[in-house]
RNA sequence: GCGCCCGUAGCUCAGUGGAUAGAGCGUUGGGUUCCGGACCCAAAGGUCGCAGGUUCGAAUCCUGUCGGGCGCGCCA
């Protein structure tokens, strides 16, 4: 628009550049702040400074194209455009939060929302859950909260295989127990198998006569069963609730995989070998083939994966998530490139692999071993430290670092984990609120001058930021920001707090302002946390 | 040997090419006449593993290198 009206000499021409519109670091920046001039400068052959002050001078108040959310323009540093909202910006902002408070920060999907599958856990039911699932179960809902937040449709699933060998082996290892035999060295050694071999049902046990074999099948059945009950309660006492629980059994009995394996061979794909059938990797980048059907008949895991996929994308997602651990990066490129061969888009399956997390309990790693029995449930790490401090400490992390968790220290400090400090400054403002309704003051309407300078405009500048946190956060499929955010919002009502007096019967119009402007910082801390599945409490 | 992930304050971790690299914990010092002191204010603490390169600008991108983790089955 500068160039146009002849304020920027030479340069009719349309350029183009990628502009950053984004947040300054320092609040004396302004709200907003664009290296539109920077990014000019170049093809402009002009100073940046130069570029910057054509265009501010055009983005002011009284300007031609001015703005009314925009308090001021200026030019900072090598050519930054620094922008400062109005009071009436953010009193709109406030005001969106006020009026539709389950809504504020959630994304609105335009049209038909995609319909992502996200698959995580998938632990096989052979043993409760460990600490060792723990990153995986948190970081898969917290991915699926925060794109559902971002107007996705989330289907959450569980995957499991109720018919491997590893189910045999778990039912000889009940019978033993029941028969007071020792636990076969490859068996199960845990407690709970013992609590199984007790608890275990005729109906469970096969029939006299049976063979060995078909015996320790049959309560291998019945124990998984148990075990997969087990793993569902666990989670539901972390707040993750799976839509679909799916074996891959059933992937062979509805012949998913056969259909999927003759979709690559229509392909070309597949060649025989050594009596093996194999899948052409190697034409998509990976190192080495992959066999698909063993030489003795049986298909591998590999071949439940091509028919899983297919089964997905049958029910009609745009996308596939998978979380899986970091151990399981060599199968991601033979996965995505066996979609692509099958014709599917393989930007649509999508893997993200966590990180390791070490457990430490005073100062020494908690090793584990399911087998062996030596290992620390989920439940009971939960019991120890309480589900919002769990939630907080993966949710603040990114998903592939690999972290340490000293279990001792995060009990220890369990009153100053910061989750407690962003509840507590919820539960300040539910107190305040009551105290208003006690003296009878309530939320005025017309937010006049709230967010002027001062203790209240600080406060505000931070709640109204909170869509753009949520935007983020969805775009880029993480949740750190959002315990960030959480904290910095915390940090400003905090100060506002000691700044500022919100109950004044003696002046009821600044009151009632104020009283709004708490509303509606408590519906973004109480969103935030809603977000990350913690809860916000009215008191603690 | 090849491949992938990770190296940021004493510790645990944020930081989608931007301005003076942040938070919590820990350390040091200070703050209650008033709506919740699980709070607030201040200070100390950094060769962003190292070395080059790309550019107006690099913790961020590229190359190399060192250190840690993981993976390289007709296992799952």
């Amino acid at each position: 628009m500068a160039a146009s009206d002849g304020a920027l000499p030479g340069s009719s021409a349309t350029v183009d550049v990628a502009v950053d519109v984004e947040r300054p670091a320092s609040p004396d920046h302004g709200d907003l702040a664009t290296n539109l001039a920077l990014r000019l400068a170049r093809p402009l052959g002009l100073a940046p400074r130069v570029i910057a002050e054509a265009i501010a001078a055009r983005m002011g108040p009284g300007s031609s194209s001015g703005s009314t959310l925009i308090e001021s323009a200026t030019v900072a540093g090598p050519g930054f455009i620094n922008l400062r909202f109005t009071d009436a910006a953010l009193e709109r902002g406030l005001g969106a939060a006020l009026a539709a408070p389950m809504s504020w920060g959630r994304v609105a999907s335009g049209g038909r929302a995609r319909h992502v599958n996200v698959e995580f856990v998938s632990a096989n039911p052979t043993g409760p859950l460990t600490i060792g699932n723990a990153r995986g179960a948190f970081a898969g809902d917290l991915l699926c909260r925060v794109l559902e937040a971002g107007g996705q449709q989330v289907t959450r699933e569980y995957y499991f295989n109720d018919s491997g060998a590893q189910v045999r082996n778990l039912g000889a290892s009940v019978l033993a127990l029941r028969e007071g035999r020792e636990v076969p060295e490859d068996g199960y050694h845990g407690d709970y198998v013992a609590d199984l071999a007790r608890a275990i049902p005729a109906e469970a046990l096969a029939p006299a006569g049976a063979t060995d074999e078909d015996a320790a099948w049959s309560a291998g059945r019945w124990a998984s069963e148990q075990i997969r009950a087990g793993i569902e309660a666990s989670l539901g006492t972390l707040g993750v609730h799976f839509d679909v629980w799916k074996t891959e059994g059933s992937l062979h009995a509805e012949g998913w995989v056969e259909r999927a394996i003759e979709r690559l061979r229509g392909s070309g794909h597949l060649y025989e070998q050594d009596g093996a059938l194999w899948f052409r990797s190697t034409s998509f980048g990976d190192d080495k083939d992959r066999v698909v059907i063993r030489s003795n008949g049986e298909p591998t895991y590999f071949a439940s994966d091509l028919g899983y996929v297919t089964e997905k994308f049958s029910r009609g997602f745009d996308h596939l998530i998978y979380i899986w651990g970091a151990d399981h990066h060599g199968t991601v490129a033979r996965v995505r490139n066996a979609a692509e061969a099958m014709g599917f888009d393989k930007a649509a399956v999508e893997m993200i692999l966590t990180g390791w997390v070490r457990f430490v309990r005073d100062g020494v790693e908690v090793s584990m071993s399911k087998r062996a029995g030596n290992f620390v449930t989920l439940d009971e790490l939960l019991s120890e430290i309480g589900v919002d401090a769990a939630r907080w400490f993966f949710a603040s992390r990114g998903a592939n670092m690999n972290i340490d968790f000293d279990i001792e220290l995060a009990k220890k400090q369990s009153s100053e984990n910061p989750v407690y400090y962003v509840q507590y400054a919820h539960a300040r403002i539910a107190s305040i609120l009551r105290k208003a309704r006690e003296v009878g003051l309530a939320a005025a309407t017309d937010l006049g001058g709230v967010a002027a300078d001062g203790p209240d405009g600080a406060l505000a500048r931070v709640v109204v930021r909170y869509p753009e946190v949520v935007e983020d956060a969805a775009a880029a499929q993480e949740t750190q920001g959002v315990t960030t955010y959480a904290t910095d919002l915390a940090t400003a009502f905090h100060a506002f707090y000691r700044d500022a007096k919100v109950v004044d019967a003696a002046d009821p119009v600044t009151s009632g302002r104020r009283i709004a402007l708490v509303e509606a910082t408590r519906v973004t801390l109480a969103n935030a946390l809603g977000l990350l599945g913690i809860s916000a409490p009215d008191s603690m």
